[in-house]
DNA sequence: GCGCTTGATTGACGCAGATCATGGTTCCCC
DNA sequence: GGGGAACCATGATCTGCGTCAATCAAGCGC
């Protein structure tokens, strides 16, 4: 238990795990501590666990490395923004960020999360100019970006990659709608579980010692809100009986899974 | 005028137009009369006519063509079932259809419509090996199916077509994801007059003489319900409130756009 | 023309959840 | 280490709309 950050980053201290005084301590990681750029042996190697490039040759990731540049941002930082000019693409190196699309009336509503290795940014070529959203970092955060045109030579040179980066577009455009059928269909206490059944599969990291799957990702109340397309308030509400109810363990801007089953029970609980 | 079912489709007609008498007439035409297989020739020209096969030469269509079968559905038919096998393609030759998303509450999500010269299906190869939707036909529709390998094959061998197919499904992607956003920040009635919106721009067909833009589909009040993720009954009165203000004409299954500028008022009005 | 089926309309009622408001923590930064 | 900002929790109130139910009109088959 030293006084460094790193301490309060492993909850491995035998401090209150259940009871509610210990609950507000941060116990999330950082990927990498500072903005930087990426020199080229870690760039190709980005390049390399990105799942579009899998079976190029070296030599093929070499000529794509070639055509991007390397960029970072801290915690809270735009990496491109809503009405933007629409023109690069973007694949994740490290860190997080989350997919916001600022609605009419002021709302943001988060759709989608971005993690590394994953293919964002200006999809949509023909069409609509701009991006849609905006993309925030949630963590330090680096991606290697290219321009429209070089990805589609990319595209064009190498049909497979093509083909994957069209599955994986298929991916998320299935998942969109079912989360559109969910909207309307569910409680907000069905979506928030359902949410956080979906990041505990795809981003939960187990809690050494002590039972609970934390979620390794900074949400806020507001944050969660978003993604169910509900309010701070009611998403708070939700937390604070899945807590009292031992199910999940959560702080600011943290979440744990405690009892995956009783997780999955209330997302398609009918009350 | 005659007597045939075409008298019914064209409302030329001198009967009442804005009266609310003579609401109920169905001024809907069909596109072909009967399920039939396409001949050769009329399959050449859907395919020319494909946006995603532009440029290609005859010959090369030609090619495409042999890999394709031509099929088609009466109204009220499924093309492909939720939950089935997922290993065709479609292509939409003539007619209508809804991409309807069965949720497990029982209620049905309509998340996309169907045109000529859509592609639908299993878009995602990898993954999921069902079908996420059903397809209905609205009308009697024709479409040309291909199975996924050859799919594949085309797009190996076209990159051009790959590209074009991407930014279809990109678009819809960033539809889809528009759409969450407006479920959880719209009023039913701004969500109805969106929808109403979108599709007099993509299927809007003028009224010879009096004003007002029919819709070329047969929508009943439960599929617009299942566009905006609302109910029958919640979709049937605005719609009757609409018509009352004289902003929109509708009866069983079909429905005109009267005043289009205080339309689009309603979708962003904040009452 | 006559009944039957399907689709649309309208009313009454209740509840989930949005909104408004307040106070308590935690954390960051000077 | 202290002040301020961001984040979270929780109560009170209000309302959009989902649900149940009854009626009506249109279209179709006979």
């Amino acid at each position: 238990m030293s006084s460094s950050r790193q301490a309060r980053a492993q909850p491995g201290a035998p401090a209150t795990v259940s009871a509610p005084p210990g609950r507000r301590r941060v116990p999330l990681a950082s990927t990498c501590a500072l903005p930087h750029r990426c020199p080229r042996p870690v760039r190709m190697q980005v390049l390399g666990a990105v799942p579009f490039f899998a079976g190029l040759s070296q030599q093929q990731l070499e000529g794509i490395d070639k055509r991007m540049v390397s960029l970072s941002w801290a915690a809270g930082d735009p990496l491109f923004t809503a009405g933007e000019l629409a023109d690069h693409l973007y694949v994740m190196a490290a860190g997080q960020a989350k997919l916001s699309q600022p609605t009419p009336s002021g709302q943001e509503v988060v759709v989608d999360l971005l993690t590394p290795g994953d293919l964002f940014g200006a999809l949509r070529i023909l069409g609509q100019p701009v991006y849609p959203e905006t993309a925030w970092a949630l963590t330090t955060t680096c991606a290697l970006r290219i321009d429209a045109r070089s990805f589609r030579e990319i595209l064009t040179e190498h049909p497979q990659v093509a083909l994957r980066v069209l599955d994986d577009v298929a991916g998320r455009l299935a998942q969109a709608r079912s989360d559109v059928g969910q909207q309307s269909t569910s409680t907000v206490a069905q979506r928030v579980a359902t949410t956080l059944l979906r990041l505990t599969d795809k981003l939960g990291q187990e809690r050494s010692g002590n039972r609970g799957t934390l979620l390794q990702l900074p949400l806020s109340r507001a944050d969660l809100a978003g993604m169910v397309g509900s309010t701070e308030e009611s998403v708070s509400r939700v937390m604070s009986r899945l807590r009292k109810e031992g199910i999940i363990d959560s702080g600011r801007r943290w979440t744990a899974v405690l009892d995956r089953d009783r997780l999955a029970a209330t997302a398609e609980m009918d009350s």
